[in-house]
DNA sequence: GCCTTTATGGAACGATCAGTCCATAATTAA
DNA sequence: TTAATTATGGACTGATCGTTCCATAAAGGC
């Protein structure tokens, strides 16, 4: 019938998802994302819309990724080791030197509050549906349902924290150090 | 000699730093700048040399400031009392909803990583100015050494999400949840 | 082959950016 | 008053931004 697209979907917006979770919004120029992609401007702008659509399809692959890596951990241990998994894979065994970008949901609230209330909106969101998970994760401690809300919301603190920890270029150790000394005090809290 | 300035720096510096706080270095044009500043272009540059510059001293206004509120809270009241009041005050008793803004060095440290490095190290070498006044405090409580340190470092990262969370347009009630949820945790440590 | 349809590469567009330049204003010293 | 010096407002500059447009390429149906 026509011209068939000639790159994949997914695999372009992966790509655009490292540059953009590195960089932020501002910073990525369209030469740059294009370059990134290995696509077209007119590929890009027929398949997304514009660049806000390529960001919003990243925030939320960037969301699904993470709550993908929580949702494996827990199928492996029990909740609160679980949750410590996920710290540890984000923040330390994430391969080419990720950890150190932080969250992407983290740093665009950031980035666009008071500048981009739609955007911001959008990764408040996400954001808010990370946070969800940790508070089923943490009530399949069986620490009650009120426990289980005033810790996720202070684990999420704590995980916000920790993702601009991680962009501070502290020594190796410091993150690991951080993450016990958080399951420390959360153990405490849940004794 | 010759005609003389016609500006106060100190308050176009403070002007500067309302706009910077709240928007981000790169959302902020030149435009905004000297309008909110109250000076012209040719001004600025003379007085500043050029955005950066502006920028730069507004960063370490706003360290300044914070370091100054810890300071006269440790003045009037024991140590963990200090730091509890300077969350308190920063956190929901800034005038103008600029508790809203979050912390100028973090925003700055998380919009300029991987981006602008000496920038983004600017802001993390002032972070860590502070996060020395968090270990000050605590080391006055008595706990040692080893234990202020480790800590302070955790204080910096509650505080961190503390000011990612205040950006996150949630319920009035959260942060002060989030404040005493965290000095419980810390109190309990300290024990 | 030809027609229709869609995808692509690249030129072009207007807007906006940070930064520069210059004529003029405002001041002091002589 | 006059000369010297610096501050200021505003026009201007070149670069870069996101976006649009168009000629051409690549496919299937006939």
């Amino acid at each position: 019938m026509a011209r068939p697209v000639e790159f994949h979907r997914t695999i372009a917006t992966q790509n655009a998802l490292l540059l953009f979770w590195r960089k932020g919004y501002q910073a990525t120029s369209l030469a740059d994302l294009v370059s990134a992609m290995g696509i077209s401007r007119s590929s890009l702008y027929a398949a997304y819309g514009d660049k806000r659509g390529v960001f919003i399809e990243c925030l939320d692959l960037f969301a699904a990724r993470s709550i993908g890596i929580l949702a494996r951990a827990r199928a492996a241990h029990p909740p609160l080791a679980a949750l410590r998994t996920f710290f540890v894979q984000t923040l330390s065994e994430e391969a080419g030197g990720r950890w150190a970008w932080g969250c992407m949901l983290v740093n665009t609230v950031l980035e666009t509050a008071d500048v981009d209330e739609a955007l911001c909106d959008h990764a408040r969101l996400r954001l808010g549906e990370v946070e969800a998970a940790f508070e089923s994760c943490l009530t399949d401690t069986g620490c009650g349902a009120a426990k289980a809300a005033e810790l996720s919301a202070f684990l999420m603190v704590v995980n916000e924290g920790l993702r601009v920890s991680s962009r501070r270029a502290l020594p190796e150790t410091a993150h690991r150090d951080q993450i016990d000394t958080t399951f420390r005090l959360l153990e405490s809290a849940l004794a």
